[in-house]
RNA sequence: GCUGAGGUGGCGGAGCGGUCAAUCGCAAGAGACUGUAAAUCUCUCGUCCGGAAGGACUACUCAGGUUCGAAUCCUGACCUCAGCA
């Protein structure tokens, strides 16, 4: 028997779920009420950027990044350890990966060091639904060896940041119905037996469930569906099965189909502001079909040919974009430039997402 | 009408004798984006052939001229803008 909601401070959420991306507590170009508008359920914060950005004085004040931001729906924070590939690996500011935790300089004289207990402390000072353990990512496409590394560094952490969550769940007397969700990660690559491994140490330590840590993607850009069934075949009865950045909706789709019950991805936001929408090939929402193959495709608000198209962008939908304006509106705000259009495609693509989960939840009810 | 400044590819705007099919920006077209350094990035963008390298052709308002060679210099025509009448 497999999760059936995702408790949050303020109610169950049935599961499967879709969390967008609120990095530094916000989902980019839009605001609290927009997406409850998009029927979206919980969003995903992360630690690094709020910690730096906020830290934990002000989460006190505030009771909660919830609060902060105005957001009653289920709030997940990662851990930042993601941020040590996309924030240090990919060059903005230098940073290396230790045994004692991630360290990362900032500027040339200043040094902060986020550690496995330090980003579950932050994150209950969120107070959010799940807390994510810091983990230390792998590198796709290295060697047996590296990954050997990271797994067992992994591994080591998540006992950390599991004892270092009990201690804090004692000491402000959480129940176990209190306290939030713990989230482990398995690492390891592409290496099948090391992901089995992970996971099956990350179930001895003990979890509400774990997530699919790493780069899901080959070289080839192709969702490593190995991994994805790996993970999912060693998580115990009532585990969460967490997508970490998973994905486009065909993966989604397929990853649900494997017991995945959570996901989320900067996709539907980021393809957003950069005019790339996503539309059903469907006339209605009543008609949507995911077990067809290509069940949904791209449209690309700029493009001459819609300059003067005054049909919505789909009538399998019923967001703000697609019940009051016209595809040539949404082109003409892309094309002046205006915040307007990255707010309204956000909306869109979430709805389109929402719809998604909406479509998969009743797929698996009638199971 | 006089005086001055100009007319360059879809637009703006460089270039001011050879290395120019012409910097750059915009527009246009294509692609990327996966636990967010991203309202970002990459590529194409005179025509034709080629996957590319490359080649062929037509080009910097028009018509002449100077020169081995002109978008660039000279003459004239046409047009635009600014100031003065």
């Amino acid at each position: 028997m497999a999760q059936q909601f995702f408790k949050s401070r303020n109610g169950n959420i049935p599961l499967p779920v879709f969390f967008p991306d609120a990095t530094r507590a916000v989902v980019r170009s839009i605001d609290t009420s927009d997406l409850e508008e998009t029927k979206t359920t919980g969003i995903l914060v992360n630690t690094f950027h709020l910690w730096r950005e906020l830290g934990p004085a002000m989460m006190k004040k505030f009771a909660g990044i919830g609060n902060f931001m105005g957001w009653g729906g289920g709030i997940i924070s990662d851990s930042g350890g993601f941020q040590v590939m996309s924030v240090v690996k990919s060059g903005a500011m230098k940073g290396k990966v230790t045994d004692e935790g991630v360290i990362f300089y900032p500027a040339r004289n200043r040094k902060v060091v986020l550690t496995p207990e330090e980003s579950i402390r932050f994150q209950m000072s969120l107070k959010t639904d799940m807390v994510v353990v810091l983990d230390d990512f792998t590198d796709p496409g290295v060697g047996r060896e590296k990954a050997e590394e990271s797994v067992e560094r992994t591994i080591t952490w998540a006992i950390r940041s599991k004892d270092e969550f009990l201690r804090i769940c004692k000491k402000e007397k959480l129940s176990k119905k209190d306290r939030p969700y713990i989230l482990g990660v398995v690492q390891g690559g592409r290496f099948q037996d090391l992901r089995k491994y992970c996971a099956e140490s990350l179930v001895k330590i003990g979890f509400d469930g774990f997530g699919y840590g790493g780069w899901p993607m080959t070289e080839k850009g192709k969702f490593d569906f190995d991994s994805a069934k790996t993970i999912a075949e060693s998580a115990p009865e009532n585990y969460f099965l967490y997508g970490l950045g998973v994905g486009k909706p065909d993966d989604i789709t397929a990853c649900a189909r494997l017991g995945y019950n959570i996901f989320d991805c900067v996709l539907p936001t980021r393809d957003a502001r950069h005019g790339r929408l996503y539309v059903y090939n469907f006339k209605s929402i009543a008609e949507i079909d995911l077990t067809k193959p290509n069940f949904y495709s791209f449209y690309n608000p700029l493009g001459e040919k819609h300059f003067s198209d005054d049909s919505p962008v789909s009538s399998a939908c019923d967001c703000l974009l697609c019940t009051k304006y016209s595809k040539a509106y949404l082109a003409h705000l892309f094309r002046v430039g205006d915040f307007t259009a990255g707010r309204l495609a956000t909306i869109h693509n979430l709805r389109f997402y929402s719809i998604l989960m909406e479509k998969l939840r009743e797929a698996l009810d009638r199971k």
